[in-house]
DNA sequence: GTCTATACACAGATAGAC
DNA sequence: GTCTATCTGTGTATAGAC
């Protein structure tokens, strides 16, 4: 058999297809956007072809390359909207927040759950589906990921420097913060008992659990329990 | 252009490619399992062809078909020796810890962590390319994966019952340890400062904070810092 | 902008000789 | 088991009419 039919599980909870506020286009191109957030993050790159996109988004395929010059320019507008997306919150959220590490740390990981929680499948797409552009279409979106990654560290550094943070590694530590927010896009949606709050919320006691937070910012030690239980 | 040139950056850093000990089979079947791992690690399932697998392989791709009936029996064996050994190591990790909650849960994130650091591309290849799997194909694969999920989600509630671990939810921080962890193999590599032995020691140390033991089985509270700075 | 039609490289897989 | 040669569908992308 030489065809690949679709019988491929879904990667993603029946979640929302958007995107944020004010980003999406208008009309055509806007529909192919979000044709491809939904195609590249059920299937990946080069498991969606463009015959997928042009039916995604109510058009011929060849339509398609009257609004985008390729299948991977298209990825490269969505990777870089997600990175763009994740970048500002979080810089926003540290500049909202009272000085403290503690706080900049709580205000930290709650932007990063919340854009996973708000927008899984472009964080999916974003994190998953990167690789697959040329270096050229990366470069961007990966100096803004590392710009959010200093961004973190640096929260982290500064909260070990005054001595607030007890822990031996910053890098290690914001590592291992970082990538309890980013697995929530993978099982975050509508079929499960969390709320985007309360996961925001507990993760961001771990983190300072994590880091070793003297006197944790935290509104209790111990948060809230579940909606309703069934895991 | 209809062609699809090979510039993908690549996924992870140059890392041995290997499986455990053990379960290679012998012969061109082993080499095309490796190649297979490799390419699946750093293409992805739809980004390979049969043709690269002949080539990685040393063979031709119709040679391929005398020792696999389809490129997707190829993947299938490669997830189901991930999610394999995953299990089979955190399950043998617990059975050899002491009775407590704060031991199993050290003894269980540190076998977690070295999976991830002495496979990290079988432990990719699993996880990133399981959804490209037919449901029965994936149906092995889901249920280890249900097994092992258990295992650590009972390992923290009985912590919690017995009254050692301080943390609202079991769900949320199991979710949140298994994340930090399976994360490792998307940085893990010859290229950074840290050894496998100090990465798991910090991270069940970072674990037992987020469970919020009590009295933490941890060698130190602060453990030790990288073999040399350069993050 | 959108379509139909099509070009042409590559995909997965098979036939049959050795 | 391995190869060469080949089948056939699908892939990305383009041409040209409306």
């Amino acid at each position: 058999m030489a065809t690949t039919p679709r019988w491929e599980p879904r990667r993603l909870s029946a979640v929302k297809v958007e995107l944020p506020e004010g980003v999406t286009p208008g009309g055509t191109r806007g529909r192919i956007l979000l044709g491809g957030l939904q195609l590249f993050a059920e299937l990946g790159f080069h498991g969606t072809s463009i015959r997928d996109l042009g039916s995604a988004a109510g058009i011929n395929s060849a339509t398609l390359y009257a609004h985008y010059p390729s299948k991977e320019h298209i990825l490269a507008e969505l990777v870089l909207l997600g990175h763009q997306a994740m970048h500002e919150r979080l810089q926003q959220a540290v500049l909202d927040a009272p000085a403290g590490p503690a706080e900049q740390l709580r205000a930290l990981v709650t932007a990063h759950v919340y854009v996973h929680t708000d927008f899984p499948l472009l964080a999916l797409v974003a994190n998953a589906e990167l690789h697959a552009l040329s270096p050229a279409q990366a470069a961007p979106s990966l100096a803004l990921r590392e710009q959010t990654q200093q961004l973190a560290l640096g929260v982290v550094q500064r909260g070990i420097d005054a001595g607030v943070f007890q822990v031996p590694d910053a890098y290690l530590a914001t590592a291992a913060v970082s990538a309890m927010g980013v697995r929530v896009a993978s099982w975050f949606g509508p079929d499960q008992p969390y709320r985007r709050e309360q996961i925001a919320q507990s993760y961001a006691d771990f983190a300072l659990r994590v880091v070793g937070a003297t006197s944790p910012a935290s509104t209790s030690p111990a948060s809230t329990s579940p909606a309703d239980k069934e895991r």
